[in-house]
DNA sequence: TTTTGAAATGAATAAATATTCATTTAACTT
DNA sequence: AAGTTAAATGAATATTTATTCATTTCAAAA
């Protein structure tokens, strides 16, 4: 008999999730979204029970996929700021890198498939989880200014989101003098 | 004879905008809006040709209402810190105080309503102009980094927006207090 | 090689949603 | 006060889009 290939689960949530990106949830429709990833509108409800759980799959799948590794590339003796640049260039590099996931999640926050019982805020802590340690190190070695790090990782996520988006928008790629730039900025607007 | 009522259009309009902010594009439907604004589905169909030429009309009428007063209180002998300080509060406390606007924006260039042929950057541009030239000005005595204006414009934006969707979010309002820690963290940003 | 059962197909059907229109209501005119 | 006209209504209809299912294809087991 046929197998259940488990690479179709994927290529499915990827075609949505381009779909999405290009239109919208508004704009997704499931003939579309067979048509794109190239299988029968039948197909996809093999693998998904309907729409609504597929949405909501992809949800989970981009949440994963995310949390993954912010944090690659720092030594444990780096010192606080040089910490903070690689993880904000990290955070930078992967908004530039997969535009798709924050415009899906934009667009599933505002939705009809997103209900408030799911907490949206807790998976977000976790994943800035990171960059509000290194906050909290570079305040207690009297680095970072003093004021409650939400509101430092809220700014420093705003900066760095906010020149992603431009980036993606012009299709620039950030030069890594452009990055010294950036960070430079952004290093300024926290330091104490 | 009954005569046609233009405020039945904001209304339309504005309940439109309050289905969208709650439940995205793809949450709106002709018979919830006609709820909304409390009328019958068909009296909308009498101010508006259908659902596209709705969604679009929204956009241009939400297009005029913002290109507003971000320079509003602002003295022309003020010195230039406290002039950027003064239009990024008028930033600040809108991005707050009609978060449906910007909910809105994010969905419509992101659905099938939208085309390309638009252009929102020029409309963008036209919003932002006036903290350009502050930037410009400020660049010009030496007081604002001197790296790419759009750049220092993109960041400032970035950081106030990440504030104001937080305080939006978390439903809390920006005090005093608060504002001058805000503000202190771009200043420092931008400064030279 | 044949049998078998699940995967894949896509046209047919169901469900959701946009739009129309015959009818009613309200305001203005004579 | 009666007549007139356009706005308002909302049930009926049209359209779009999701979902199903009878049929076919494929790959593994016998």
């Amino acid at each position: 008999m046929r197998t259940k290939d488990e690479e179709k689960e994927r290529l499915i949530l990827e075609s949505a999730l381009s779909i999405i990106a290009k239109t919208g949830l508004a704009g997704l429709r499931m003939s579309d979204l067979a048509k794109e990833a190239k299988l029968a509108t039948g197909t996809v409800y093999i693998y998904f029970k309907d729409k609504d759980q597929l949405v909501r799959k992809l949800y989970l799948y981009l949440m994963r996929t995310t949390t993954s590794d912010l944090s690659s590339g720092i030594q444990p003796d780096d010192s606080i700021k040089s910490k903070i640049k690689k993880i904000s260039h990290n955070y930078l590099l992967d908004s530039i890198l997969k535009p798709q996931k924050s415009i899906f999640f934009e667009q599933y926050f505002r939705s009809p498939f997103f209900h408030e019982t799911e907490s949206v805020l807790n998976e977000e802590d976790q994943i800035l989880q990171p960059i509000y340690q290194l906050v909290l190190e570079g305040q207690r070695q009297d680095i970072i200014k003093k004021v409650n790090p939400d509101l430092i990782v809220t700014i420093v996520c705003g900066m760095l989101e906010s020149v992603a988006k431009t980036a993606v928008y012009t299709d620039k790629i950030v030069s890594d003098s452009e990055w010294e730039l950036i960070f430079g900025i952004v290093w300024d607007a926290i330091k104490s």
